[in-house]
DNA sequence: ATTGTGCCGAGAAAAGTTTCTCGATATTGG
DNA sequence: CCAATATCGAGAAACTTTTCTCGGCACAAT
C-alpha cells in the first residue's frame, strides 16, 4: 500500500458515468423531485443499481436507506469531485470550426470550465474576438500561460500543429491537455492528457452496430 | 482468429484506442515506413506491447515475427473491422453550432460517415443548405430514414428535444444512435446507443488533474 | 409498537481487461 | 550455415471493474 495515495485512482468508466448522472439528476431536479434512489438513477440509465453506489461512493456522497440520496447534494458532490464547482480558466489553441464552437458553448461554465484566451496562426484571426474572447498568435501560449497561471490547455489545431501546440503549453506550466486533434501527441509522465477525438466514440458505434447484425 | 471469437463482443477500451492506432499509423505511413512493431506503437501511444497486440488480434489482422505489422495492411483491417472502408450514409439533427461544425468536418468521410440529410425546427434553416446538406423538418426524420433506409442517426439538438428526436430516428428504423445531447435518452434494447457528450471526457480531464497533486 | 418494504453500504464472487511468461519463427550479421 | 535478436501469438497470472449477496436501517402502514 502507497503511503502517500491517500485515496485510489477513480477507474475512468466511474469518471465516464459521473456526468451523465449530474444530467439525469438535472432534469429529475426540475421535475421537482428532491430525493432519488441508485435504483431509479440504473433504470433510467440502463445500469445496475449496485454500480450506480458504487460509483457514487467514489464522490464522497452518502445516502440514506428507503429514501436514496438527496438530488442537490448529490450534484453539488459530483461536481465537486470533478472540480466543477470553481473555475478553471483554460486556453484553447485552434479556432477553426471545432474551436468556434467549444468557445461558443456557454453550458461549459456549469461545469466549470473558462476559456480566458484563444490562440491561432491565422493573421486575420490574431487580435480579433470570438465569442468575446481574444486571439493571440500560438507563440504567445508559453508567456501568457506562466503570467496567467493557467492549468488547463485545449487543442483544436490541425494534427499536423498539435505536437507544436502541446510542446507550448507544457513550456508555459499547463498540466491538464484536451487534445482533440486527431494525433497521438507525446507528454511528459506528470502531464494529464485526455483524448478527445470523436473518432473514439464513432469507433464504439460503428462497431456495435456491426456486431447487433 | 477463430469464428466463434469473431462473434465475442470487442472490449470497449480497446475499441476506443482502435482509432487512435489508425491516426499513428496514418503519421507513421506518411513519414514513409511500411512496418511497425508492437513494440513501437506501445512506445509511441505509452501502452503495453501485448495490449496493443491484443487488441490488433480482435480486428484480425495478423503480424510477423521480426518485423511486426503492414502498416498499410494494419490500417485497412482495423478501418474494416469498424466498417470504415464502406459509406455509412447518417442523418444528423440540430444544426447549431455542433451539428454545424460535425456537417463541416469533412475528414468524417475517412470514417465512412457521409451525412445526407439533417434535421432542424428552425423555419430560417429548413430549406437551405449547410456544407451541401439539405435541411429537414425534424418531423420528417422518420419517413425519411425509412425510404432511405437510414441507420445511423446523430443528436446535436438541446436536450430538451433530444428524446423526442430519439424516438423519430427509432421510428424511421435507425439502429444506431450518437448522441451529444447532455441528457440520457432511452432506447429500446435492439438500438446502439453511443453517448458522446463531451462533458465524459472533460470529467476525466479535471479529476486526473486534481488527483495529480 | 410491530411488521413489511425499499434501499444503502460492505464484502464476496464473477466477469472482464491488462500484463506477464514463454515457445516459435522470421530476419540479420558473422 | 549458424547464432543472435526482435517480434508475434497463446496461455497464464494479476489486476480491475462489475455484479451478487446480505445485514442493517429508515420509513410507512397496520
Amino acid at each position: 500500500m502507497n503511503l502517500i495515495k491517500s485515496y485510489k485512482a477513480t477507474p475512468e468508466p466511474t469518471l465516464r458515468r459521473l456526468p451523465r448522472y449530474v444530467h439525469l439528476l438535472n432534469k429529475i431536479k426540475a421535475d421537482g423531485l428532491t430525493e432519488v434512489s441508485s435504483t431509479f438513477i440504473a433504470k433510467e440509465m440502463s445500469l445496475d443499481p449496485t454500480q450506480v453506489r458504487k460509483d457514487i461512493e467514489y464522490t464522497g456522497v452518502t445516502g440514506r436507506p428507503k429514501t436514496g440520496y438527496n438530488i442537490e447534494q448529490l450534484i453539488i458532490g459530483i461536481k465537486g469531485f470533478l472540480s466543477w464547482n470553481k473555475i478553471n480558466d483554460a486556453f484553447i489553441a485552434g479556432v477553426g470550426s471545432l474551436g468556434t464552437a467549444m468557445l461558443g458553448y456557454t453550458r461549459f461554465k456549469e461545469y466549470g470550465l473558462n476559456y480566458v484566451a484563444a490562440f491561432d496562426n491565422d493573421q486575420m484571426k490574431i487580435g480579433s474576438r470570438v465569442h468575446n474572447v481574444p486571439i493571440f498568435s500560438l507563440d504567445k501560449i508559453p508567456d501568457l500561460a506562466k503570467k496567467m497561471k493557467i492549468k488547463i490547455g485545449v487543442i483544436t489545431v490541425p494534427a499536423f500543429a498539435a505536437q507544436t501546440v502541446a510542446n507550448y503549453m507544457i513550456e508555459g506550466g499547463i498540466k491538464a491537455i484536451w487534445n482533440f486533434a486527431p494525433i497521438q501527441i507525446k507528454v511528459p509522465e506528470k502531464i494529464v492528457l485526455e483524448n478527445a477525438q470523436l473518432t473514439q466514440s464513432l469507433a464504439v458505434l460503428t462497431r456495435r452496430l456491426f456486431e447487433i447484425d
